[in-house]
DNA sequence: ATTTGACTTTTGCTTTTAAAAATTCAGATT
DNA sequence: AATCTGAATTTTTAAAAGCAAAAGTCAAAT
């Protein structure tokens, strides 16, 4: 039982997250999560200002998740190529947990919000940040040659973030893509990623 | 002045080309074609069964002429870096030429004619070929070291294709991209190029 | 400071429908 | 017979209207 008033706004994102992830937004309402928690809608606008801003804390949250995530399993690593994968596999791990709302949104891209939009990006930042201090490790330790951090993990990030994107594309009729397909992506990405880092040793 | 039917079907995919091209495929009319032409509309359904084949014709037409026009530039070639520098190239400039008729017809991949479907696979497999056939002929020159070549063009094909998708989601209210743009592209394909091809040399 | 039921405003569907565009065809022309 | 056309027909598209559901507000209660 929620005691007080910060309990019960994480109470909320904890449902909004559920129902989000499962059924997106556009076929969430507010009026579900209400009742899921027993509360008046009333009350979810007095915790949020408003739907959106109720999404934006929920992808928020997750991409934290992710980050923490990936940031713990990467402290009892040390190679490039080791930490690269780590990151990829929880990469994907979370975009199949949350599909709907991470890569639906990322799809939906367009006429998004700016909150949310500005959200993305910041994730985006964020993703190549994890990458670039990888990397800086692998030079730092003289197993990579010295090359401009932030470059090449944007170019990095681009090629393992598209090839996902080409293969979205290709999804015809259905719309949550099957396991093998996430396997498949992820099998490819790794791939890229030896021949990527191996172009990158001193 | 076309002298004999096959000139004349020429004629039209000609002009629908220039159309297509400026205009994309929805705000083309058949009429407008015809006009052009100081045909009657009716002759167009004479030569193509319908706008969608006209559409399929003049696709595959631009295809064509971006496959010869790369293979013609390859000959003098021989370095794997080269090459590859010369396809992304080529590419870029018909991706420009040709926007409305490339990209926008592979973003609109859903709900497609499974004829124009049908098209861009060939397309992306002949792509995929032509980078197989240079990485082919690095490793039989010892450059490159010895790999599943399908295996890798696919990859390689998916992420240079794939960064320029990051990009296009990116591009938000415009519509058609500018050159700088291009040209960002361009240059961050070729520094991952770069990189991959490093990785794989023998 | 929280919470809610009742109320107002927006948004997101159908349905309607008129115009535009695609497609067909009977017959003319070469 | 192969080409070609004007006119007619069918299909799409896009704007307008109506309506139900969902978003969002607020005065009053706890």
């Amino acid at each position: 039982m929620p005691k007080n008033a910060d309990e019960k706004r994480l109470k909320i994102l904890e449902t909004a997250k559920r129902r989000f992830a499962h059924y997106g937004m556009a076929k969430t309402t507010m009026a579900e999560i209400a009742k899921d928690l027993s509360f008046s809608k009333a009350l979810l606008y007095y915790y949020f200002p408003d739907k959106n801003s109720l999404y934006a804390a929920v992808l928020e949250h997750v991409m934290e998740e992710l980050e923490e995530d990936i940031t713990a399993s990467l402290k009892s690593v040390t190679s490039v190529s080791e930490s690269i994968i780590i990151v990829l596999e929880k990469r994907m791990e979370f975009v199949k947990k949350y599909y709907y709302i991470l890569e639906y949104t990322v799809l939906m891209r367009k006429d998004l919000s700016s909150e949310l939009d500005q959200l993305l990006i910041d994730s985006f930042e964020n993703q190549k940040g994890i990458i670039r201090s990888v990397f800086q490790r692998g030079v730092e330790r003289g197993e990579l040659m010295d090359v401009d951090l932030e470059e090449i993990s944007k170019i990095f990030l681009f090629s393992s973030m598209g090839m996902r994107l080409v293969v979205v594309k290709d999804l015809k009729s259905s719309f949550i893509p099957e396991k093998e397909e996430f396997d498949a992506i992820l099998a490819m990405q790794k791939k890229m990623a030896a021949i990527f880092i191996r172009g990158l040793k001193a």
